[in-house]
DNA sequence: AGTTTGTATATTATGCACAATGCATAGATT
DNA sequence: AATCTATGCATTGTGCATAATATACAAACT
C-alpha cells in the first residue's frame, strides 16, 4: 500500500510518532542544561568549589533560569553539586575518598545488580556487548573506550530501561567516578588491556550461564580498578592530578 | 523604599505553610512542598500509579507550581515518583520486590557505611543513642518506633551531616522501606522486641569499639529483617498484598 | 460496519520575565 | 573596636505565555 507521505521520509512506515520514537525525542531545555553541566563538570572545565549562579548558566546557554534550577536539582541528586537554600550550587570535586567511597559501593551492589538482572539477559544482549567488546578491544583512545565501557556494562545489566532503584545508582555511581577512570588509564594504558580480558572472561562466564561466576567476577574487577586508581593517585604528585583535570579536550 | 507589597510579611501570608511550627526557620516553598508530599506518599494517602497535578498541589498547599516541580525533582530522586516529559508525576507504589531490593542494597550498603563513620563516633553521639534506644524500649506504638528508629541510626552513622554519597543514599532507602517496616511490626508487635535485643547488642559493640562486630552485627540485623517482611508477606494472603498495593490497570 | 487515520480541541507541562526575599558585606553609630 | 544597620546581589517565588501531549470526534479505507 503505497500511501502518500507527507512528511519527510525521517520515518518509514506510519506516521511521524512512531518515527519521531525511534529518533531522540525532543528534548526539553531542561534535559539540554543538564547534559552540558553535567558533561563540563565531569570533563574538569569547572574548578571544584567554584560556584555556578543560574543567571549566568541561563546566559549562556541561552535558556530563562528555570530550567536551569531544575536542572541544578538534578546535578544535586547526582551528587556533581552541592545545593543550599539561597546561597545556590558549588561545583563538588571528587576527593580520593570520594573514589574510595564510590568503588566500595559498587564493588557491593554491582554484583547484585548482576545477579538480579541475570536471568532477564537474552542471547541478542550477550550478543551486542560483545560487538562492544570487538570495539573496545579495537580501540586504545582511553574516552572512547570509556564511553563503550559504560554501554558494556549498560547492555548487560538492562541499562536504563530498568526502573528500580539499584540500576539508577549503579548507573549514577559508575559516571560519577569516571573521570578518576579515565585518568588511569591515560597514565597506564595496559589498564585497558586488563579490562578487556576481564570483559572477555566476563562474557565468556554469561554464554555458560554461570550466575554465581558472573556475580564473583564482577566483583573482583571492581576491586581490582579500585585497587589500581589507588596505587595510581598514590603514584602521582596532586600537582599532576589538578593539571589533568583541569586541562580541557581539544575540538 | 516602601512601595507596598504584594506579598504579606513572612509567616503569616501565603497561607498555612505557616501552620507547621512558628518558631521553626521559615522553610523554603519547595521544602515544604517536598516535605508535604513525602509525608504523603509514605503514608498511602495516594494511590500507587495516580497522577500528581502539579496546578492541583500548587493551589491545595497554596504556592506557585514553580517549587512544586522542583519539588517533583527532588522526589524522583528518592525514588517515590516516576516523571516523564510532559507528561507529568506519577506516583510510584512498591511491590515486595521494590522491598527486596532496597534491603538487599541496605544489607550491603549499611555495613560499609558503619565502617566508614565507625572512627568518628563519639561518646557522646553513643549516649545520645542510648537514650533513643530506651525510649524505643518503652514506646511500643509502631509509628513512633520507627521514627525513633530512623533517628537511632542517623545518629550512630552522622546522620545527614554527612555530605558524601553513600549516607544520602542509605538515608533515602531506608525512608523509602519504612511502609513496609511499620507494616510488619503491625502484624507482628514482638518484631519491636527482637529489634530492640538488636540495637541493645549494636550499643555494646559501640561501647567497646568493635569495629568488626559492629558491621557484622548490622550486616545481619538487615538480613533478619528482610527474611522477617518476606515470611510476614508470604504469611499473608495475596488478598490483602493487593489491598496494599492496589493495581491500577484495567483489564 | 468496524476499524483505522487524520484533525480540532482541551488539558497540562514547560519556559520566561519580573517581583520579592534572604544572605553577605561594607559602612555608620555607640 | 564592636555591634547594628543599610545596601548590593543572587536565589526563590509568582503569573502568564507557549509548546507538547492527550482526548474527542469526523473522515476514509478495507
Amino acid at each position: 500500500m503505497t500511501r502518500f507521505m507527507i512528511l519527510p521520509p525521517i520515518g518509514i512506515g506510519r506516521g511521524q510518532w512512531g518515527a519521531m520514537k525511534v529518533r531522540e525525542r525532543p528534548r526539553t531545555a531542561r534535559q539540554y542544561v543538564v547534559g552540558t553541566l553535567r558533561r563540563e563538570i565531569l570533563q574538569g572545565r569547572h574548578q571544584p568549589g567554584s560556584r555556578l549562579r543560574q543567571e549566568e548558566v541561563a546566559a549562556r546557554l541561552d535558556v530563562s533560569t528555570t530550567p536551569v534550577r531544575e536542572a541544578f536539582r538534578d546535578l544535586l541528586a547526582e551528587g556533581l553539586i552541592s545545593l543550599d537554600a539561597h546561597r545556590g550550587a558549588v561545583v563538588r570535586g571528587l576527593t580520593l575518598s570520594d573514589v574510595q567511597e564510590i568503588y566500595q559501593m559498587r564493588v557491593r551492589l554491582e554484583p547484585l545488580l548482576a545477579e538480579r538482572t541475570f536471568d532477564n539477559v537474552t542471547d541478542e544482549q550477550i550478543a551486542r556487548a560483545e560487538a562492544l567488546h570487538r570495539r573496545m578491544c579495537a580501540n586504545t583512545s582511553p574516552e572512547t573506550w570509556a564511553s563503550l565501557n559504560e554501554e558494556f556494562h549498560a547492555t548487560l545489566t538492562g541499562g536504563e530501561t530498568q526502573d528500580g532503584r539499584l540500576s539508577g545508582i549503579v548507573y549514577t555511581l559508575a559516571h560519577a567516578a569516571s573521570p578518576y577512570v579515565v585518568l588511569s588509564m591515560f597514565a597506564r594504558p595496559e589498564i585497558i588491556e586488563m579490562n578487556n580480558r576481564d570483559h572477555a572472561e566476563l562474557l565468556a562466564l554469561y554464554r555458560v550461564r554461570d550466575r554465581e561466576g558472573v556475580s564473583l567476577k564482577t566483583e573482583l574487577h571492581l576491586a581490582q580498578t579500585l585497587d589500581t586508581i589507588e596505587r595510581e593517585v598514590e603514584r602521582k604528585s596532586s600537582q599532576q592530578l589538578a593539571d589533568l583535570n583541569r586541562d580541557t579536550e581539544p575540538g
